[in-house]
DNA sequence: AAGGAATTGATACTTAGTCCCATTCCCAAA
DNA sequence: TTTGGGAATGGGACTAAGTATCAATTCCTT
């Protein structure tokens, strides 16, 4: 039933990340931990969109010791290394996907099988940039979430 | 500190509201109720945006008898009939806000003084469709919000 | 006016996420 | 290479938002 992007990891990325989060944590007088790698390791090792919950019961299936807290935790400084981002789609938690090496995105999400699919689109940012002028807006950041029926679902109830 | 988007009420889109209400309610074969009532004027006669907890303080704090199920439950109607609009700025917790009589709009939200300051632009409207048919994808809803510095905010600092 | 379905409130529960703090770990400097 | 102390961890208690349950009440159609 549902579906994510299933990415496949790429191990050079999740190495520049270890080094990007490792001098990140040095700027900062903050230290690298065997939880802090785990945990960047099993993002970058694995698909594009995580959870928190999620992250917690794959630790815990594979007897990996690595608590709940620490895992909030690590994830808020991944976010502020700009190496993960969050998203919301709705429902009553958070949703992560990890963003080094790669540039923003927007989604679509289908609300039949809860596909998300990912789509840039240039003029669509420009657009973007040119409202937030209009208004003499700073924007640090922008997120927008397309809901409805992805094709395949469509197809699918067509042929019912 | 908080600061949200203060448009005033006006009574006749009250009682358009209430008659939209009942007749969907009606028309479901469910109920109208003084509980319901009381829910749907507290919205249409208040601003914009509201959330649960906040609807809960306010009719506790003038005596009136309306439990927070009750208001989670009639939301669900409200949004169910269109007459309101669920979204997420971000924290942990829905805002809503009501929708009888207003177009779609996107959102800008000040991180330093928590403004929302609504906007459209038919521009962006038609790129959002024609991405969407690019990719067939039967969009029903969109939700757009865009994070960063409102004007004031960013002279108050400039000042500094 | 009655009667059954719909609704309500109170409370218990769930789920996501945060807080606390004693214990453990990391690592820069000696 | 050891060490000292700040940083980090685990795990359980806690919070906050929202949902489920169910007996008692209310609505409204006939």
């Amino acid at each position: 039933m549902r579906q994510g992007v299933e990415e496949m990891s790429d191990p050079i990325a999740t190495e520049k990340a270890l080094q990007r989060f490792t001098s990140y944590l040095k700027s900062n007088r903050l230290k690298m931990t065997r939880e802090r790698r785990l945990i960047l390791r099993e993002i970058f090792d694995h698909k594009q969109h995580f959870e928190a919950e999620d992250l917690l019961m794959r630790f815990r299936a594979r007897g990996e010791k690595v608590s709940r807290a620490t895992i909030y935790r690590t994830f808020d400084l991944l976010l502020r290394a700009g190496l993960i981002k969050k998203s919301d789609f709705g429902q009553n938690h958070f949703h992560y996907e990890r963003r080094y090496g790669h540039r923003h995105h927007d989604h679509m999400i289908c609300e039949r099988c809860g596909k998300v699919i990912e789509f840039y689109d240039e003029e669509l940012e420009r657009h973007k940039r040119r409202i937030c002028e209009d208004h003499s807006f700073a924007m640090s950041r922008h997120s927008l979430q397309i809901f409805g029926t992805c094709k395949a679902c469509q197809e699918e109830s067509d042929g019912n």
